[in-house]
DNA sequence: TTATTTGCAAACATTTTGCAACGCG
DNA sequence: CGCGTTGCAAAATGTTTGCAAATAA
């Protein structure tokens, strides 16, 4: 209940959020998926109220901003660093475990003069279900 | 003029695009950046039009769609690959020369079971001139 | 009371589509 | 004439904001 000491008064949607976050590190959500899983487990909210509270809780570093460049924003709880991939059929996305860029990082600041403070890989490909389902 | 062959009649604007993007394969352009583009070059065009002709290249394999997590899409002349730095201040997007990333693909694959398709690879970054502008 | 969060509705930004008009072959 | 292309306007999608009501400290 590290929140209660700092931060506001009316929040069940905020830690119920991080609840979920924290239960899924492999996963991320859509807004829209985390509003229907709050509202499954007894905390319905409004759109916007699930979008600003992510706001705020990525501002403290509680939650990640995803975006996989489907249109769809997401989030994910805070953990290990890994990137994605997603069916180019379905959407589905899942983790890659592991981090295949950070060494990079170097090489590509000497190169382009940026300093670079973080990086998005996102894989698209076909998932297993989708191969099967019509290998075509 | 490949295309005169086997396509249609009154496109202007397809091959005016084609030039643009030809002209300059490392940059990328958004849909508005084309179509004033276009106009500037005495070829006024509707959004929509620009919209529709970029699909039809993309289809033909003469565009690349981009997207950059930045909520625009934006399109490149196909070329050498590279990957992209964006400027987290100012949202200038340079080329980052080479990939860094095609090796990991069956790795990938192999921790997935996704048959891997492509990927995309964004870093975030401070460009020079902001850099300069107000290191704080 | 006071600062903050909520819900609802409306505003926004972009992409995508419907449809009639146009123009080359 | 026929078909793909164009422009305009409207629809669709997803994100963000304004504002008044509600709530805990």
């Amino acid at each position: 209940m590290r929140y209660c000491a700092a931060i506001a008064r009316p929040s069940h949607i905020r830690p119920a959020l991080a609840t979920l976050l924290a239960d899924d590190r492999r996963h991320d959500w859509t807004i829209e998926e985390l509003r229907a899983a709050l509202e499954r487990s007894g905390v319905p909210a409004d759109f916007s109220s699930v979008f600003r509270a992510l706001g705020r809780m990525e501002d403290d570093g509680e939650a990640l901003r995803i975006d996989l460049g489907d249109g769809k924003t997401r989030f994910e709880g805070v953990g290990e660093h890994h990137e994605h991939v997603r069916c180019d059929r379905c959407g589905r996305v899942e983790a890659v475990p592991g981090c295949l860029v950070e060494a990079s990082a170097p090489k590509v600041a000497r190169r382009t003069g940026f300093r670079i403070t973080g990086h998005r890989l996102v894989f698209g490909g076909v998932c297993p279900d989708c191969r099967g389902e019509a290998e075509k």
